[in-house]
DNA sequence: AGAATAGTGTCTATAAGACACTATCCA
DNA sequence: TGGATAGTGTCTTATAGACACTATTCT
């Protein structure tokens, strides 16, 4: 358009992920210590480049993560959360990257994998607080993967992901509050989980816990969209630019 | 890691867009006929390649929009849908492309730009029934974009933005009606909207429609997301791949 | 027994949906 | 006057949230 023998420009593309779970009734991110320039010694997602040019976006994600990670990287489902792809967001050029979201359960510390010096988790509100240095807009990503994963625990059953294959209901209700960040009444998120068709089955007779009565156990039921919704209590119930 | 001389492979970048709009009580996007290969003769979504590799993503959409469509491209908000890089959805090579997603008030039939050979609205569900002949993946980019313009209608003032500057609450019903595709209560509707604080707020006296008593105007209001969402009659209340 | 956690029953405020009814225009 | 569209009132049912109460374990 602009010339007679104009090319496309190339980019470089990465994929990152978003690995999200419950540690201690706290959202936790894994990242890594960055071992390589650009950001050397600060902490980024896991991600990497693409590896060949046939290589599916989502296969490469899977392979940064048992790369970086001993996650295992073939249970996790991952859900594409987007792509950031500002001019100037790497120093090494025009790095696009897309963006991936998973939801682990509670597992045990990851050891370090081939290609990071350091893979560990850190809890959220550390890290959006500012507290600790990210490489590039990673932190940017991260808080849109945590509004993105608070969403999709009202509309879909996201929170079993959270939990080992089978649960307690008051182990379900602490991933809604760590996500949610907010208590819920233990009563009324009982039934109302109970009686959320599909949400989840029972699953074994009973675990016994520190103390108290034993509860039984849920296992993820076949239902993926909940309805109703799990309603999340509602916000400020102000208009932010209203005039009278 | 695989070698020594390893170099990340390139990719090229597009961006793709979604323009809907409502025509007749009927969804519709606007698609231009391809006037190059590959698919030419194919319909297709505006876009194109990026053009210099300083060029911001959403600013290469704005430049498409206006190079391929004579809409205001400067009003339309443009809101990041997702990307789509499978290896093989473009026989030009690997190209990746990122969709955003407009809403546009009713308009004009547009004028063809200078790019496209042809620039005009089709009807969504004549799109993805298969009648028209697609380029790329780009069928699969327009019901992702329908199902995200349903989501955003639910819990967001989208709706407003498929009206023009002042609308009646009539009006406001049939954009709902039409992306949701199903009949709504005229009489719950409207005590809903009005109730719905800060969505839309009285704007001139009346209007003068076909037949029947003038409707109010309204505009729309300064609230963005809405607390409570507008319900979306429940679907199936049934479960998936339930067991008795 | 008492502490602690699991699970049930019940009341109230609110919202959704159905639908009869009134209001104001045009022909 | 009748047809058509705009707007209101009211009833029924379902749900969220509050919270008293019962059940079952451990120490």
């Amino acid at each position: 358009m602009t010339d007679d023998r104009w090319e496309p420009p190339v980019v470089l593309l990465t994929v990152d992920l978003v690995i999200l779970t419950l540690r201690e009734s706290r959202l936790h991110v894994l990242l890594i210590e960055r071992g390589i320039e650009p950001y050397q010694g600060a902490m980024a997602l896991p991600g990497g480049f693409l590896q060949h040019p046939e290589e599916d976006l989502v296969t490469a994600a899977h392979r940064e993560l048992s790369e970086e990670t001993d996650l295992d990287a073939e249970t996790l489902r991952l859900e594409q959360l987007g792509v950031y792809g500002d001019p100037g967001r790497d120093p090494r050029g025009r790095v696009v990257t897309v963006a991936y979201l998973a939801i682990a359960p509670r597992l045990p510390e990851p050891a370090a994998g081939t290609d990071a010096a350091d893979a560990r988790w850190q809890r959220v509100d550390r890290v959006l607080s500012g507290d600790l240095e990210l490489a590039f807009d990673h932190r940017r990503i991260i808080a849109d993967a945590v509004e993105r994963a608070r969403v999709k625990l009202e509309h879909s059953a996201l929170a079993t992901a959270f939990c080992g294959p089978t649960f307690t209901i008051t182990e379900l209700q602490e991933v809604y509050e760590a996500v949610w960040g907010i208590p819920l009444d233990p009563r009324n998120f009982y039934r109302k989980v109970q009686k959320t068709d599909g949400f989840i089955v029972p699953a074994g007779p009973t675990r016994k816990t520190t103390a108290g009565r034993p509860a039984r156990l849920f296992r993820a039921g076949p239902r993926e969209v909940l309805h109703p919704p799990m309603a999340r209590p509602t916000e400020s119930p102000s208009v932010q630019g209203a005039a009278p």
